[in-house]
DNA sequence: TTTAGCACTCAAGGAAAGAGAGTGCTAAAC
DNA sequence: GTTTAGCACTCTCTTTCCTTGAGTGCTAAA
C-alpha cells in the first residue's frame, strides 16, 4: 500500500492532536482540523489504512487512533515542522543560562534544572570528557608545620586544590624539589602512569619526601579519576506526575528510580548534535514506553556535553526539539565565552 | 478524664499498628495485641473516650481508629521506646558513609542518598557556618601572562581555587607585593568589609595590579558567600510513591514540588541534637500531613549540619529516630576524623 | 467496671444499565 | 475508482443500585 500524501497529512494531525490532548484522535476530529475538504468517512477508511501499515494503533474497536512508534518516527523525520524559538524563549533561556562561572559541576547542574523547567520534563546532564584527564600542572604551598596546600590544575585548565596534613614535617627548603619533580614526572600522564612513576621514584627521594610525594599524588589521582568520570545529574523528575501517563503511581515510580538510581543507562549517543529516540528504540527497559531528545553542546576543545529530557511517547517533539537545541547553543556559547583559555601548554 | 495506663496502651497499640498497616484499628484486633485480658467491647468504651480527649481520631462512624496529631506526640514524647540500633544497622550505616573525603559538598549529597535510601523516606541535609566564612589566607601562581591562579584557604581551611585570565599583562615581580596584600588586608573580615576595603586601596595600587586584585577579590567574595549560605541538599522524592498516602500523584506532586523547590522552608531547628515534628506542628503548609525528623550533626568547631527526614504522619519514628541519629553520629565522627586540623591562625 | 449481644452505619466492591464516542460496512453518488 | 451518507454495532466510561463486611454504639446483664 501506498503512502499517499493525504495519509501523510492525517498522520500529522492525529500525532499533534494526540500529543496535546493525550486522547484517542477519531476521524470526525481529523476531518474538521483538515478544513472539510473530506467527510470523516474518507478519513475513517485511511485511518484503516495507516492503522494496517503500522503507523497507528487503535486502544479497542471503537475507539479513536493513537500514533505508533512507528507512526512517531516518521512523523519526526518527516512530517514535523522545525520549530523556531520565539525571541522570547531565546531571551528566556539565555536569561536562565545567566550562571556565574564557578564550578563546572555546579554549573552543570544548575543548567540542568534550568532545562528541565523551561521543557517541563525531566532532564538530564552530564559533562564528559573525550580523553582521561591529566594534571597539567602542580603547586605546594607550604601553610605550617603540619600542613600545606596542594595545587593542581588539569587538562581542561580547571583548578583544584585541598589543605594536605603532614604526616612528617617536611622543610619548606625542600619544597621546591618537589615541586620541581612533581610538574616534570606526573604532568601530561594517567592516573595509572603516575602511580607507577611513584613507586620508581620511591627511593630516590628521601622519605619524608616520599611521604608528602604520595599523599599529593593520591589526591591527584583521586581528583582526576573523577574528574574523568562522568558525573550525570538529573532534575524535575516530579514534572513526571503532571502527565496524565503518569498518574499511576507505580509507573512513575520505576520511572523515577530509574532516573535516580540507572543514570548510567540513559542514552548517550556519541554522535550529531541532537538525538531522538522514541519507546521501543530504547535500549533500557524502563524507557521502553517514553521517548528521549538529547542534544550536545561543547565544553572547550576535547570535552563535550549531553543534555536530554526523558518523556511520554506522546511528547511534543517540535517544541522539546527547539528548546533543548537552544539550551545546547547556550551551553556552548556559555562555555566557550568565559572558560578555557588559549590552551598554550604551561609545563616547565 | 484521666488518662490512665491502660488508655496509653491502647493508644500505643492503635499508634503501632497504625504505622504498620496505613488502616484504621478496630477493638478486636486492639484486644488481641493485647493478650485478651479485656473485651473488645472494653477497648471500645476506652477508644470512644481517647477520641473525646483528642488522641484518636474516627475517619467515618463504622470505621476503626487512627492517631491524631496530639496522639503521635503523646506517643512519641512519652510512649515510643527508643530503640537500639542493632550491630547489623550500625555496620550498614558506617559503610555508606566510607567516603573519600572530598569537597564538603560532595559528601553531604552523597550522605543524604545514604539517609534516604537507608530509612526509605525522602531525605535533606546540610551543613552551616554559625558564622560567616571569611577568607584566611591567599596566594597568587603566575602561569603565564595573561593567567594565574588564585588560592583562597577559608576560614573553616577548605581551600578553593581557580585560574584568573588577566586582562592587563602583570609583572611576574609585582606578584607578592599583591600577595602580601591581599593577606594582611583582606583576610578575616567579612565581604562587605573585603568590598569596602577594596575602595579604600585603589589609589595605592598601580592600576593593572588593581585590576588582578580586584578579580581576585570578586571571585574570594563570590566563594565566600556562596560558602556561607546553606545548601540545602535533597534525596530519594520518589520514596514517596511507594507509600499509601501518596499514591494520588497530585499529593505526591504538591510535595514533591516543595522539597525539590522550597527547600529553604525545610525545618531547620537550631538547638537540640534531634527533633520532631507532627503534621501540623510544621510551619510549611506543605508539610502540614507530613511530619518531619530531623537530626543534627558536627562539622568541625564552628559548622554544623542537619539531616532530616520527612514521610507522612505515619511514620515509623522509634525506627527513624534511631537510625537518623545513627547517622548523625556517623557524620559527626566521619567530621572530626578526617577534616580540619588543629585551628592555629595562619595568617602572617 | 466489664462484657455479651445486637442493631446500625458506612465504605468498598461488583453488577447492571445507559450514554456517548467512534468504528466498519454497505450502497449510492460523484 | 473514489468519496460520502447512513446505520448498526462495539466498547469504554459513568452512574446507580445492591450487597457485603468490618466496626461501632448502646443496652442490659454479670
Amino acid at each position: 500500500m501506498e503512502l499517499t500524501d493525504r495519509k501523510k497529512q492525517i498522520l500529522k494531525v492525529v500525532v499533534e492532536d494526540y500529543i496535546q490532548t493525550a486522547e484517542p484522535v477519531g476521524s470526525k476530529a481529523i476531518a474538521a482540523e483538515m478544513g472539510g475538504s473530506v467527510s470523516s468517512a474518507t478519513i475513517r477508511n485511511e485511518l484503516a489504512d495507516l492503522v494496517d501499515m503500522g503507523y497507528l494503533e487503535q486502544p479497542h474497536t471503537s475507539a479513536g487512533r493513537v500514533p505508533s512508534p512507528k507512526g512517531y518516527r516518521l512523523y519526526v523525520n518527516e512530517l514535523m515542522e522545525r520549530q523556531k524559538l520565539s525571541i522570547a524563549e531565546t531571551e528566556k533561556i539565555n536569561q536562565s543560562l545567566q550562571l556565574k562561572m564557578e564550578e563546572l559541576d555546579r554549573v552543570i547542574s544548575q543548567a540542568g534544572r534550568a532545562v528541565s523547567s523551561f521543557i517541563n520534563y525531566p532532564a538530564y546532564i552530564t559533562a564528559t570528557g573525550k580523553q582521561k584527564m591529566t594534571a597539567r600542572r602542580f603547586e605546594l604551598l607550604p601553610v605550617d608545620e603540619h600542613s600545606c596546600i596542594v595545587v593542581m590544575m588539569m587538562g581542561d585548565n580547571r583548578v583544584k586544590s585541598q589543605l594536605l596534613r603532614l604526616q612528617l614535617k617536611v622543610d619548606i627548603e625542600q619544597m621546591p624539589t618537589l615541586v620541581t619533580l612533581l610538574n616534570s614526572h606526573f604532568t601530561g600522564v594517567s592516573t595509572d602512569e603516575m602511580n607507577q612513576r611513584l613507586m620508581n621514584v620511591a627511593e630516590q627521594v628521601p622519605p619524608q619526601l616520599f611521604l608528602l610525594l604520595s599523599q599529593t599524588i593520591a589526591y591527584a589521582v583521586d581528583v582526576l579519576e573523577e574528574a574523568s568520570q562522568r558525573e550525570i545529574v538529573t532534575a524535575g523528575a516530579n514534572q513526571l506526575l503532571k502527565l496524565p501517563e503518569f498518574r499511576d503511581a507505580d509507573k512513575a515510580h520505576e520511572l523515577m528510580s530509574f532516573l535516580s538510581d540507572s543514570k548510567e543507562s540513559l542514552p548517550m549517543p556519541d554522535d550529531g548534535p541532537m538525538k531522538i529516540l522514541i519507546g521501543p528504540e530504547n535500549v533500557s527497559d524502563a524507557l521502553k514506553d517514553t521517548s528521549v531528545v538529547v542534544a550536545s553542546y561543547d565544553i572547550g576543545d576535547d570535552m563535550r556535553g549531553l543534555i536530554g529530557v526523558v518523556g511520554p511517547t506522546r511528547m511534543d517533539y517540535a517544541t522539546v526539539a527547539a528548546r533543548l537545541s537552544g539550551f545546547a547553543d547556550g551551553l556552548t556559547r556559555l562555555f566557550g565565552k568565559q572558560e578555557l583559555p588559549p590552551k598554550e601548554d604551561t609545563k616547565e
